[in-house]
RNA sequence: GGCCCCAUCGUCUAGAGGCCUAGGACAUCGGAUUUUCAGUCCGAGAACAGGGGUUCGACUCCCCUUGGGGUCACCA
């Protein structure tokens, strides 16, 4: 058992989007993983300083994801905790105190100059190729004039003071030592005109009173972490350690995965069939499509029913790994496992068929009955069964038989609406003209058996698979034609397409009444 | 463009100087099983970006080049 810290604290800090990104989940995994790890303590922190819409309404898909991939938080907006709240917008006070102070040490100073002068020198250094560097005149000021401007209420924002005659310096977990020189960098804003705050302050505040002890961010962050840095050594503060992970990116590319590109997700080959099955499946439910579930959010696996488990181990199989070998890890196990040391640090292309073979593995695990209970409320979705909260006693061994013939064919939940024609009503079967074509119409001896079974099919008891198979098998035996020229056409007739489970299970499944139901209503088509 | 990061099979990765004629998984392609599909079993192809060093020896260390990415806001 490796070494554990009960008092490791990690956060997860997420902006309230309206939909949890799977990329920002692989993160959230990843710092829930650290802190369970060692028994420490996970923090969930809602970062809504720019707090235009309804903040209750977009968290909600946020928590909602957490909560179905099982992953707790220990503190956190509705939980509270020892340093509540965990609303950005409700600590102003902390970020007001804390401008204050560097303002009263000289590591801040406000600055008078406006966004247009200040965007005029940054033209100018661009044009002579220059690092342009904040002007600091506001500093040359004289008390009279500070005071003048004050009075005047004229607009002013608070800026760090950049020491700019060194360099700032962190030892990423996994970057390594990474420095900058702090000479060619221009003064942060760290409070706006209007009195907000800025991100890199804010996050430095709340990182330092929550006592965080481990920051672990996608990479895209590891820039911003020198002035982060530089405002921890101005607080008085020791900066945590950081851990910046390499982003997700789409498939094939090493573009950060992101939901502004989905037109050109859209597009990418790895990614099509999940758009496709999205708009296949999601209208069925009522859920709308791919394009307001699409696989760029969490709940896009979740609504198509996917186990956290599948998802879980290939997220976190995403920019890290145990050894050359071990790719199966369920939850309990990644915990015990899971180490900061062995996180990779180049991007990682998420692949969605690696995360089937998963999913495919963990739906193995489950028991049948824990299938049927799965699959059941896709079925009340789709209206393709009465309403009703869980599988009714007497359909149960009904339906345990359908999942097992299934078997392997049900990778996430919502392919049992694949076998939906075992729920429809025997004169409401659609059926795939092509496959009708070729298997029925243009095989000659096939009406003519279909008949024939028909009838015979009256004397077979029991009526279940084994038995349909020996009798299917004498059947065609005693007529001199081969099994292939009756199966074909006979699932075609039964179930409207050429492709499914087993054939005897199917009609096992139906029952002899509706496969003789079946059979005529195929054969007055012809 | 400045600064920063990254670079092993198509993809996810193992590899902390000799264990590497580079291992595993997914995908792909064969073959077997089979009533379709799925699966299962067996097998195959498939990679250290390039160039310099260091070293008895480099996938592993250093430098350069190339390529990719991130970031440069009174966004987060």
């Amino acid at each position: 058992m490796p070494d554990t810290n009960p008092s490791i604290r990690t956060r997860f800090a997420p902006s309230p989007t309206g939909y949890m990104h799977i990329g920002g989940m692989r993160t959230a995994l990843f710092c829930w993983l650290w802190a369970r790890h060692n028994g420490g303590t996970f923090i969930l922190r809602i970062d809504d300083t720019d707090q235009e819409r309804n903040v209750a309404s977009a968290l909600e898909p946020i928590f909602r994801a957490f909560r179905w991939l099982g992953l707790d938080w220990d503190e956190g907006p509705d939980k509270g905790g020892p340093c509540a709240p965990y609303y950005q917008s409700q600590r102003t006070h902390l970020y007001r105190d804390a401008v204050e102070k560097l303002l009263a040490s000289g590591a801040a100073y406000r600055d008078y100059e406006t966004p247009e002068e200040i965007a005029a020198q940054r033209q100018a250094a661009d044009a002579d190729k220059r690092t342009y560097l904040s002007s600091r005149r506001s500093l040359q000021l004289s008390d009279a004039e500070r005071a003048q401007y004050a009075a005047e209420g004229r607009s002013s924002v608070v800026r760090l003071l950049v020491p700019r005659d060194r360099t700032v310096a962190i030892d990423d977990v996994v970057r390594g030592h990474v420095e900058w020189d702090c000479g060619l960098m221009p003064d942060p804003v760290l409070m706006r005109s209007n009195g907000g705050f800025l991100y890199n302050f804010a996050t430095v505040v709340d990182d330092a009173q929550m006592a965080i002890t481990h920051v672990i961010r996608a990479e895209e962050h590891l820039t911003n972490t020198a002035v982060q840095v530089l405002v921890y050594e101005a607080l008085g503060h020791q900066p945590p350690v950081f851990a910046h992970i390499p982003f997700i990116t789409a498939p094939g590319s090493n573009k950060k995965l992101s939901k502004r590109d989905l037109e050109k997700l859209r597009k990418n080959p790895a990614l099509q069939k999940l758009f496709d099955r999205a708009d296949e499946i999601f209208p069925q439910l009522g859920l709308g499509d791919s394009t307001t579930l699409s696989p760029v959010m969490v709940e896009y696996y979740e609504k198509l029913g996917y186990l956290p488990a599948g998802l879980l181990n290939a997220l976190v199989r995403l920019g890290w790994s145990l050894d050359d070998r071990t790719e199966i890890f369920s939850l309990a196990d990644i915990v015990r496992e899971f180490t900061l040391d062995r996180i990779i640090k180049s991007p990682a292309g998420f692949d969605p068929e690696k995360l089937v073979s998963y999913q495919t593995h963990w739906m193995g695990e489950l028991s049948i009955d824990a299938r049927v209970d799965g699959c059941w409320p896709y079925l009340v979705q789709a209206k393709l069964v009465a309403e009703s909260p869980a599988c009714p006693p007497d359909l149960r061994p009904w339906m345990g038989e359908l999942v097992r013939a299934i078997g392997d064919r049900l990778k996430v939940f919502s392919d049992i609406l694949d076998a939906r024609e075992f729920f429809l009503a025997d004169d409401a079967l659609p059926y795939d003209e092509k496959a009708f074509q070729k298997r029925i119409r243009d095989a000659a001896e096939a009406p003519e058996l279909l008949a024939a079974l028909r009838d015979a099919l009256r004397t077979v008891t029991p009526f279940d698979a084994p038995t349909l198979d020996g009798f299917v098998h004498g059947f065609v035996e005693s007529r001199g034609v081969k099994i292939g020229q009756l199966i074909h056409p006979l699932r075609v007739a039964l179930t409207g397409k050429s492709v499914g489970i087993g054939l005897f299970e199917t009609l096992a499944l139906l029952g002899m009444d509706r496969c003789v139901a079946r059979l005529n209503r195929a054969l007055a088509r012809i």
